[in-house]
DNA sequence: GTGGTCTAGACCACG
DNA sequence: GTGGTCTAGACCACC
């Protein structure tokens, strides 16, 4: 568990924990089974509260990354390597449509979203 | 004055406006001098409060994209079209690299992105 | 709004709240449009806290009975009556389902539950 | 002794215990005087806590469907088929004024619910 | 005034 | 010790 929380970000505290889990199940860091930080203990560690934690924790199991076992702790869901490129392009597309109807907004071409990519990739 | 407002959208509205209209200024579909309608006229066709028009114009003047002229109204900047280049330049690399960073974080390589965004755009 | 709330009950605040509204909505007496009352309000008013009428409503939302514009209110959605007997029909058939394995555990036929159901209908 | 436990299921793991017992007991299955399983052997079978099983035990008896001999282990008790038809007919009955409460709520009639059972069943 | 978020602390059922 | 729920009160952005 490798967390960075900013509080001054504009995004929700409980947001940015589920995104970086969520990715880093998806990337395969937190592999089937592994056993989530209790809330309690995650939201000390992470000096936040323990509803923020509850919130981000249940945003994942919606998301059918982890799975809750009452009185036992939150656990990495079984995800078949498939599963996880399916469900990592469902995240990234969804965000990736935003972010093209942005710079579309501003008259760019592929070639040109492209050509800045390349420059601060 | 073509403006699309989403009132159940995540983004604020007076941000959906002000995004709106730094683009077209900088696609150059509203010229310099262009004289944007009276505040209370662009709340009422809008459908939104006069406030919120009012955030909106204060943002695109910090911008440097319009000045205002009191008791005349509001005005696009005479900006030279190499300045147009590098002021969209510089607000389209801000947003770039939030949206770089998104991808970094699911282990996306930058030939990954380009595929990605080739399905898309 | 006419909600009714359990404290000795075994069922979640939260939960009861949503499932009262959904059947409302869904029942046709809370009508496309209708404003929500503010979940200040609906808190103080049911003596629960915000957040409890909070969750309710992000249920509510999830399920897409209603939408939220932030600073508005929140607002009955528009849902055709065919959509509505839609999604009321898969809220009772997924209740249902579960409560006809437990009969079915029992040894009941179909003929053995319709019989008690004519009984305390 | 033919059990299934589910650890994501919403149900305590004990009530699924002593609901399918008490079902085996009540459809005859599970006949008078049979000797259950040690509370620790079928604590390892069933692969979860001797408290769990424990408790499960308890309620059946507070049902009257088990009865204890200390050091000799727990049995099924002896009831008369009109006692178990009795029992059968009580515990199910309140289940489903349980679930017509339910359907009630969303505005069904007797013969939508039985419609829709057709369905399903 | 409205929703959106967060905190700190509490009680409960469960295992 | 674990998750599940709830409270009371607070601050913020937005309209």
């Amino acid at each position: 568990m490798n967390i960075a929380i900013s509080n001054t970000s504009e995004k929700p505290i409980y947001q940015q924990l589920y995104e970086q889990i969520s990715a880093q199940i998806l990337k395969g860091e937190l592999q089937s089974g592994y056993n989530l930080p209790p809330i309690r203990q995650a939201a000390t560690e992470l000096r936040v509260s323990i509803i923020t934690v509850k919130k981000a924790w249940e945003e994942l199991e919606r998301l059918g990354l982890i799975y809750t076992v009452t009185g036992k702790g939150c656990f990495v869901s079984d995800l078949s390597p498939s599963d996880m490129l399916q469900k990592r392009k469902e995240i990234i597309l969804k965000q990736m449509l935003i972010d093209t109807s942005y710079y579309k907004s501003f008259g760019l071409t592929l070639e040109d979203v492209v050509e800045l990519l390349k420059e601060i990739y």
